[in-house]
DNA sequence: AGCACGCCGACT
DNA sequence: GTCGGCGTGCTC
């Protein structure tokens, strides 16, 4: 008689425990009852998709209280032990739920319970019927005869190849429409040989650059900071790293930022490898993920790129993890689980004995302090690749300067001597929209968000007016709905008005803007970028978007219209974020022979971080702000999390932190060790529709914060007051928004 | 979270 | 007379 063997599982429920069922009918071979497949179980008046975390024989309930799981989905683990400890320790360390851990962590097709294996690319080929036309069909529909053509010459077409040839999907679904195109399942792709991975030969290192490759071990853990301005070649070392790491066998790993997933990237990527690549980034659709996902996870794929996310593929054999643009912040996710994918990343390359590349111009500033710290290992790319030199910056003061539409006298000068060059502009506006604000001159009202403590942005392409924060939108109105005066001026400067000033300004110049929303159709961006690779004299005018990435040799001026915002920013890391991006924009100019200028726009010229900034650079910078960071007591000297709570009444969030900070401090009196702030209201404390606090709590040291956490949590679950909240921890916060 | 139950207000 | 508002309780 076989003892009874009971399921721990874990279930995508805000629940901070587990759930233990008893084994589906006709019972499995225990050795189908492996930690990491998913089962299928009722749980209350639903079923749902857990994942088995361990089996064991004995358990707390009493045998009436279990039930019966209903199948096991897997025959092998979506989650394999590694990523199962990877989620039991972001579950620990970030507070939250295992269950909802484990679900973020799979691919959304794998949460509703499809099968992990689609067994093959969905592929496009031509039907008999249609093979059988001439090459010359569709003269009336060109982009149809184009698919029709490339059809013809390749057989099937997968969507990345679509895309890669620029073919329309519209067209694919108008000559499927016709019968002439099917839906096919291409087999999956054989994985390479692993003893030829390169397709084009590596590029000659500078000795700097072999300097730093010489330095990377590829058989243990290790952490490297990688740190090269923009252009020094990062890329290359990244490229030869995976490299070597292919040539053993292994797969690598590489997350970027979120609009940092160029073509470009990838691309380069493509030219080098002939093996396969998986890319992961949030322009796939479901079905695009899991088959991504598949490709690794069986091992098929040997590069997987990808953002964040990525960070839980399964790598049955890794070998290497390169976090690119290290300082980034959407690395760290801002709703649910608040992991940091670059801190999960040095937690996995630690556990799997492999090398962790961080690269960055622009550390954080706490992996900075990792290196001084002899953490990490500091390489450093001073150099610029080829002949490019490195920017001259330039501070425009503009107090007391007639400013039209934001733009100086000096800086339009500027603008106009570089395009008499016959040279590029790069126009930084970290704004979108046409204005910021829309207020009546009469009474002095202000087009508010209805949900949200924000205004109302101003766009004119198409009029409307927006909430960035909640994407709510309404007309644009002519009358003020307080006095109906019809003097309603739109103050402040957005791309969009920049792009319409510079248009009269430059008549004869072609002004291409850059931002989420010239962006948003397809493709539009690369036949921006594809412009502009032409060199003609031009203006881009756009937001942060222009500056990660992008290759734009041309541009000979960046011009800064604004650098005091983020210089005057309340949030914790404000000034950190100017200063990196300040750094990357600057990097756009000058790129190849000609020399690049920078010039910014500012009231606080002689703002003491500005000027080292601009006169000692990133680094003196970026020590200053940790000095300041020490005295005031702040990560990474000390250790921060919060406790946010939101609600629809203001009181309900408020009593709950109230209440938190109570039983904390029961916990753990406030001391030097360990202080407590709050509950306070978020910096933007009403947003979409709904209120919202946090509770800081700031510890000496680590342990003690977790220890506290963890005791916390245990409390306010069984509170009654965090009903009636959305409440979360957020460890190592990014800022207090 | 999701879902059901339960008890009070303005509607066909 | 009901539809539906959200407070409360529960999930192996």
């Amino acid at each position: 008689m076989s003892v009874p063997v009971y399921l721990r599982v874990a279930i995508p429920s805000p629940l901070r425990r587990t759930f233990d069922y008893l084994p589906p009918q006709s019972p499995p071979a225990a050795a189908a009852l492996q930690p990491g497949i998913r089962v299928r179980v009722p749980f209350g008046r639903q079923e749902v998709v857990g994942v088995l975390l361990e089996t064991g024989t004995h358990t707390d309930l009493e045998p009436g209280q279990l039930r019966q799981a209903l199948a096991l989905v897997d025959d092998t683990p979506v989650l394999p032990p590694d990523l199962l400890q990877l989620c039991r320790w972001v579950s620990d360390y970030y507070q939250h739920p295992l269950g909802e851990v484990v679900s973020t962590a799979l691919p959304a097709l794998l949460r509703k319970g499809e099968a992990a294996d689609p067994g093959g690319e969905t592929v496009w080929g031509l039907t008999a019927e249609a093979r059988g036309l001439p090459e010359t069909a569709f003269k009336r529909a060109p982009k149809q005869a184009a698919l029709f053509r490339a059809l013809l010459a390749r057989g099937q077409l997968g969507r990345a190849e679509l895309e890669a040839l620029e073919l329309s999907r519209n067209a694919v679904k108008a000559l499927a429409d016709k019968g002439l195109v099917s839906e096919q399942t291409r087999p999956p792709t054989p994985p390479a040989r692993a003893d030829d991975p390169l397709r084009e030969a590596p590029l000659a290192l500078n000795p700097e650059q072999q300097a730093a490759l010489d330095q990377l071990r590829y058989q243990a853990f290790n952490t490297y900071l990688l740190e090269g301005a923009t252009g020094s070649g990062k890329t290359e070392i990244y490229l030869q790293a995976i490299q070597a790491v292919l040539s053993l066998g292994r797969q690598a790993l590489v997350l970027v930022p979120e609009i940092g997933l160029t073509p470009q990237t990838i691309g380069r990527f493509e030219r080098r490898f002939a093996v396969a690549i998986a890319v992961l980034h949030s322009g796939l659709t479901d079905r695009e993920r899991l088959q991504a996902w598949c490709d690794t996870a069986s091992g098929r794929a040997r590069i997987v790129i990808g953002t964040r996310s990525a960070i839980f593929t399964p790598l049955p054999e890794a070998g290497i993890i390169i976090v690119d643009e290290e300082h980034d912040p959407s690395f760290k996710q801002q709703d649910g689980v608040r992991y940091s994918a670059r801190d999960l990343a040095s937690v996995r390359a630690s556990r799997q004995d492999i090398p962790l590349i961080l690269g960055s111009a622009t550390p954080a500033l706490e992996t900075l302090h990792n290196a001084m710290h002899q953490r990490f290992q500091h390489l450093r790319l001073t150099r610029r690749a080829g002949s490019a030199r490195a920017p001259q910056i330039a501070l425009l003061d503009i107090r007391r300067l007639p400013l039209q539409e934001g733009f100086s006298p000096a800086m339009l000068a500027e603008i106009e001597a570089t395009l008499a060059r016959r040279e590029q502009v790069l126009v930084f506006i970290n704004r979108r929209g046409f204005a910021p604000t829309l207020i009546c001159h009469d009474c002095g009202w202000v087009a508010g968000c209805n949900h949200c403590d924000a205004r109302l942005t101003v766009h004119q392409y198409p009029p409307h007016l927006h909430c960035h924060h909640c994407d709510h939108q309404r007309p644009l109105i002519q009358q003020c709905p307080q006095c109906f005066s019809r003097q309603l001026q739109q103050v402040g400067l957005g791309t969009e008005r920049s792009e319409l000033f510079l248009q009269q300004c430059f008549a004869t110049t072609p002004i291409h803007r850059i931002d989420r929303d010239s962006t948003r159709r397809k493709n539009a961006l690369a036949k921006v970028l594809e412009d502009v690779q032409r060199g003609d004299p031009c203006i881009l005018v756009g937001t942060q978007m222009l500056a990660k990435g992008h290759h734009l040799p041309r541009v000979t001026l960046v011009a800064i219209v604004d650098a005091d915002s983020g210089l005057l920013s309340t949030d914790l890391r404000g000034p950190e974020r100017m200063g990196q991006l300040l750094i990357q924009v600057a990097g756009r100019a000058g790129r190849a022979e000609r020399p690049g200028r920078v010039v910014i726009q500012s009231h606080h010229c002689d703002h003491p971080l500005m000027q080292l900034l601009v006169t000692r650079g990133y680094q003196a910078f970026a020590r200053q702000l940790l000095a300041q960071r020490q005295l005031s007591g702040m990560p990474p000297y000390r250790y921060l999390a919060l406790l946010r709570a939101e609600s629809k009444r203001p009181e309900n969030a408020i009593d709950f932190l109230t209440e938190a900070r109570r039983l904390a401090q029961q916990l753990q009196p406030a001391s030097p060790q360990l202080h407590y702030l709050g509950p306070l209201p978020a910096l933007m404390e009403k947003r979409n529709g709904r209120f919202r606090y946090q509770l800081h709590v700031n510890a000496a040291a680590r342990r003690d914060l977790h220890r506290l956490l963890q005791r916390l949590c245990r409390q306010l679950e069984a509170n009654p007051l965090s009903r009636r909240v959305r409440w979360a921890v957020d460890v190592d916060p990014q800022d207090m928004t």
